[in-house]
DNA sequence: TGCATTTTAGGACTATAATCCAATGATCCA
DNA sequence: TGGATCATTGGATTATAGTCCTAAAATGCA
């Protein structure tokens, strides 16, 4: 059982990932990590050589439960259409997170996009995790050449009702923002 | 001639103007600020007590410019869809700023709602100036009771377009999301 | 011109950041 | 069981952050 060891790790990750989240990375120092995971001051250096460091884990680790929630939707969802409205339907049920904080994955690649261009292509990935998935359902859906110009239109419609609801502190517009979403991604999938 | 002294101030309000856009207010020292607007160092601390006092009159700075820019298009621009899609255009206008540093706004905005909830409303305040405005627009445009609504449709959706501009360095993908916005704007105007 | 106020100037100060180390303790296979 | 590797620990280290102070210079008004 090397598990011990595996446990602080993922403990010091997922301390990191609430808080880059909640703080912001650049704001998030490491003694806020090491107090949040409850590791000694020093440990943490045993296992993330830098800051960096911890943030690409923080994502490796969020590719991984994203992929395996998108590998689920679609074990479990047959219709592409049904699988976009679950994409939609998972920023409406975030609603309390994304008013307080934002969307994680945008907010942190925008963060990082302004002068820390390494990082910000790490984070990237958690869009291209999604924009692929998005995209194989509009190919499911009859759009072949569309699909990933309709996959950056329904991110970035997502990422702008996250950022509005977020400065306005608005939740209806969320919902309102998401129904429209579903309305017009059902007139998509009519005239396919 | 208080002149000197005011022309000091506004040298680092620009250089902060500058640094908080392309690296973030946070990533952005005294020191940043100083050698960029070439003040020495102690000379700061006479203009302004704290950092966020520096970011206060940053946003108080852009608040003046962006009026005076929106008064301008009162008086020069007669018809509310044309003042809308002047709005539109500007975004487009902006495109190797935004696909660079995001929008100026909405970036800041993000980084402090983060865990910075006083200075997220002073930056508020930049969106409420183009809310405002966009609402009076579409109240002009036939829409009084929807102008809340739509105006920050508006706001959304083109936040949206620029962070996902940004994180895929797409140009084009601005460009087709601007049409696409004016294209709605003239329905709008149509089914008034 | 002389005095009071404004502005400049550079460095000092304290806090906190990230990083690193060296000693110690635990664990595991030969 | 014993030696080697893995893991823990707290503090040391260095850099940089933001803030502040005091003295000098410049400026403007009486």
């Amino acid at each position: 059982m090397a598990k011990k060891s595996e446990r602080t790790r993922q403990r010091i990750i997922d301390a990191a990932n609430q808080l880059f989240y909640r703080k912001g990375y650049n704001r998030t120092s490491f003694t806020d990590v090491v107090d949040a995971a409850e590791v000694p001051r020093g440990n943490i250096y045993y296992y993330f050589k830098t800051k960096d460091d911890i943030l690409k884990a923080v994502i490796a680790n969020r590719l991984e439960i994203i992929s395996a929630m998108l590998g689920d939707w679609d074990k479990s969802i047959s219709q592409p259409l049904d699988r976009l409205e679950r994409f939609v339907r998972i920023m409406y049920d975030s609603t309390p997170a994304l008013l307080r904080s934002g969307c994680p994955m945008g907010s942190l690649t925008v963060e990082l996009a302004k002068d820390q261009p390494q990082l910000k292509e790490e984070a990237k990935a958690l869009f291209d995790l999604f924009q692929r998935w998005l995209a194989n359902q509009f190919i499911d859906l009859g759009y072949p050449e569309e699909a990933r110009d309709l996959s950056l239109r329904l991110l970035a419609r997502g990422q702008g009702l996250i950022v509005i609801a977020q400065v306005y502190q608005d939740p209806g517009f969320l919902e309102r923002g998401t129904q429209e979403l579903n309305r017009w991604i059902e007139e998509l999938a009519r005239y396919a």
